[in-house]
DNA sequence: TGCAGTTACGTTTTT
DNA sequence: CGTAACTGCA
């Protein structure tokens, strides 16, 4: 929520909803006047009000007569996308009363690319020759069949160790979504692969035949097969038919494939709204394309109207400066300054401790601190490059009991106990699924990868799946587990129960949960709490891809989601945090070899994308922001040299003529410091060249 | 064949 | 440290 929006609610009448818009942020919206009408693109700077104007241009077509079910509203996340629907709904509500209900019901094409995409391609899964019962591979469940694929081709047992399943995975994914040759995305992003890429062609052809004879699509499919449905013209148009409005947020991070879905759907661009802001590009590792939103405005026949929303009502006029300072180097811009009236004395700070446990302690000390002036744990928020930069912080905050939600790292869904159980119920799904079926088998005791191979092949053979399990003969070990499983199989093929189906599968899995595991307790409460989730689902399709496509996104110190009345401290990733803001920020680890990451460290485009990384980490500060440069490193555990310690230095991207827009301090104070401590040393180590040489 | 124990080695960010 | 490949034993 920004501050126009609640200066001005106070005094308008409620109709007078587009009042509390500035002047850019109105013509966004009022472009066309609610009709179909020329492309818009719409730049909007961090924290200028864009979900806002989004939201109020969604609504305001919606009052002024579009059919909301005809709305088609992509956003980068599942989060986005339901904060959006709420805002239009209450707009709508502000202006209709009781029957804006009814229609901001109807606006259900709201969600990622990925998850429309699944919803459009079950829709025409006849007429592209697809099976619409096809499940969905997360990332694990694709780089685990790139697995099976690759030791089949015997590409596990090279005198040179081939590429690992999630190296193959990442590449195949890049060339996909990058829609490029093979070659140069080697030389360009895995150069330390460029020698398998005849081997990887055989592989990635095998892993498609696979994924087809399975009748499985991973991410990437759900967007490859779109585009390429939309190839073909008749289904282009009737498909392009089916939506008056298309709007697209976080432009910038859209890759290739998504670019051509969109011309596809609207040739020429009418009904098309898309916002982004190129300062804010951070995803070009997974193919995203700036020049996406760049040469945007020339795609269409008649070229897109453009709106610059470049004032920001997030943050102190401090705070932008030192972030406009840092953007302010890149090499290449495209957007202005932003500006505020939000006027503060408060620089950011940047704050020097001697290594990660001060670091983890100075943070805790500051939160608590904060939480004393009144700042709310969840008003607060610690971000970081790299999800286990926040390590230390977490045993510290685990160690002073303070809670904590941290979002962009090992996810619910990714324990083993849970992805078992969905395994269990998508083997049921698509009994084709192999990886599913794998898993599943090879819980039981005495089933290994031959007799799960075995099991799986006898139940394709069958005329039915229930059928060829039934029949199928056991490894003699496995005679005690088998019936229960057959038995529960059968179960789920019969008529769907949900979420009945659930409960039944971890009946069966309960045993062997405890069996497996030495922490079956907490686990068992993990599924208790996917039961609740699965209850909010309509149906077991839904629950799979939905959960698939859209994960809850955050773990806590707890198992299971937190309550939503509780009071935490937010960890993030800087990606993860996009679009979203805390009235006080800290940042992990702003060194050289975090910020820019000693591995981006090549091609200046990603040095760029790592200064932008930094832009977007200090935008998302209301009130204030600490930088924290930990001086020294603690590399453990390579076998080669053992553990030490790596000296850092402050991040390029603060040089030394911006220091002005910072307040520098150390911690803990000098005073306290220097009791029964030795002085620092003088030296400064390259630590760059320090972490490469770890790989030597 | 399946399983437990051992060794070698490794590229961040996510839908 | 965590994961993948390999060895030796039931």
């Amino acid at each position: 929520m920004n501050l126009a929006f609640r200066d001005s609610t106070i005094d308008q009448a409620p109709k007078d909803y587009l009042a509390r818009l500035n002047r850019e942020q109105r013509a966004a919206v009022e472009h066309g006047g609610g009709e179909v009408a020329a492309p818009l693109l719409i730049i909007a700077g961090a924290g200028s009000g864009k979900t806002n104007t989004l939201a109020h241009r969604v609504a305001h077509l919606i009052v002024k007569g579009a059919d909301p079910r005809r709305i088609l509203l992509m956003t980068f996340s599942r989060r986005a996308a339901s904060e959006m629907t709420k805002r239009v709904e209450r707009i709508a509500a502000e202006v209709m009363g009781d029957r804006a209900a009814v229609l901001t019901e109807g606006l259900t094409w709201a969600g990622t690319f990925h998850a429309i995409g699944a919803r459009l391609l079950r829709d025409y899964a006849l007429e592209i020759g697809l099976d619409p019962a096809f499940t969905i591979h997360d990332r694990e469940d694709s780089a685990d069949l790139m697995n099976l694929v690759r030791h089949e081709l015997g590409l596990s047992k090279t005198e040179s160790r081939f590429p690992a399943k999630g190296t193959c995975l990442a590449i195949y994914s890049r060339v996909v979504n990058a829609q490029a040759e093979l070659e140069p995305v080697l030389a360009k992003s895995f150069p330390w692969c460029v020698g398998w890429a005849i081997e990887l062609k055989t592989l990635f052809a095998a892993y498609v035949e696979a994924k087809q004879a399975q009748n499985v699509l991973d991410y990437d499919d759900l967007l490859l097969w779109w585009a390429q449905m939309c190839a073909e013209p008749a289904i282009a148009e009737h498909l392009g038919a089916r939506f008056d409005h298309i709007l697209v947020d976080e432009y910038q991070d859209t890759n290739r494939l998504q670019a051509a879905i969109l011309t596809a759907l609207k040739p020429d661009g009418h009904g098309l709204t898309v916002v982004g802001d190129d300062a804010q590009s951070i995803y070009s590792f997974r193919a995203a394309e700036v020049r996406n939103i760049l040469d945007f405005p020339k795609l269409f026949p008649r070229p897109a109207e453009i709106v610059t929303l470049d004032r920001n009502y997030r943050s102190t006029d401090v705070l932008l400066a030192a972030a406009n300072a840092v953007i302010g180097e890149a090499s290449e811009r495209f957007t202005k300054d932003l500006w505020t009236e939000r006027r503060s004395c408060e620089k950011p700070r940047l704050v020097t401790v001697r290594d990660e446990a001060e670091q983890a302690n100075h943070v805790c000390e500051e939160v608590l601190q904060e939480r004393e002036r009144g700042t709310m744990l969840k008003h607060q928020a610690v971000l970081f490059r790299a999800s286990h930069h926040s390590g230390p912080l977490e045993i510290e905050l685990t160690r002073r009991n303070i809670p904590f939600v941290k979002f962009g790292g090992l996810k619910f869904l990714d324990s083993a106990h849970v992805k078992d159980v969905l395994a269990a119920l998508r083997f049921a799904e698509n009994p084709r699924d192999r990886v599913a079926g794998f898993r599943v088998l090879q819980l039981m005791q005495g089933v290994g990868p031959s007799a799960a191979g075995a099991a799986i092949e006898a139940m394709q053979q069958a005329l039915d799946p229930v059928l060829g399990l039934q029949f199928f003969k056991p490894p003699a070990r496995a005679h005690e587990d088998w019936p229960g499983f057959v038995d529960m199989f059968s179960g789920l093929r019969g008529k769907s129960a949900w979420p009945a189906d659930l409960e039944r599968v971890r009946l069966w899995y309960e045993p062997h949960l405890d069996r497996n595991h030495e922490d079956a307790v907490t686990r068992r409460a993990d599924l208790l709490t996917l039961e609740q989730i699965a209850a909010g689902y309509p149906s077991r399709e839904r629950f799979l891809t939905d959960l698939t496509l859209d994960p809850p996104d955050a773990t806590s110190d707890e198992a299971g989601p937190p309550h939503r009345d509780e009071d935490y401290l937010i960890l993030s990733t800087i990606h993860s945090a996009k679009g979203q803001e805390w009235t006080k920020v800290f940042l992990l680890n702003a060194v050289d070899g975090c910020i820019p990451s000693d591995l981006a460290t090549g091609e200046r485009e990603e040095i760029e994308e790592e200064r932008r990384l930094l832009y977007v980490a200090m935008t998302r500060a209301k009130d204030s922001l600490q930088l924290i440069t930990p001086q020294r490193f603690f590399v453990h555990g390579q076998a080669s040299r053992g553990d030490r310690h790596v000296y850092a230095q402050r991040t390029r991207f603060i040089p030394d003529h911006i220091l002005q827009r910072f307040e520098r301090t150390t911690w803990p104070p000098p005073s306290a410091a220097s009791q029964g401590r030795s002085p620092q040393p003088e030296v400064r180590i390259d630590m760059k060249a320090k972490m490469r040489g770890m790989w030597r």
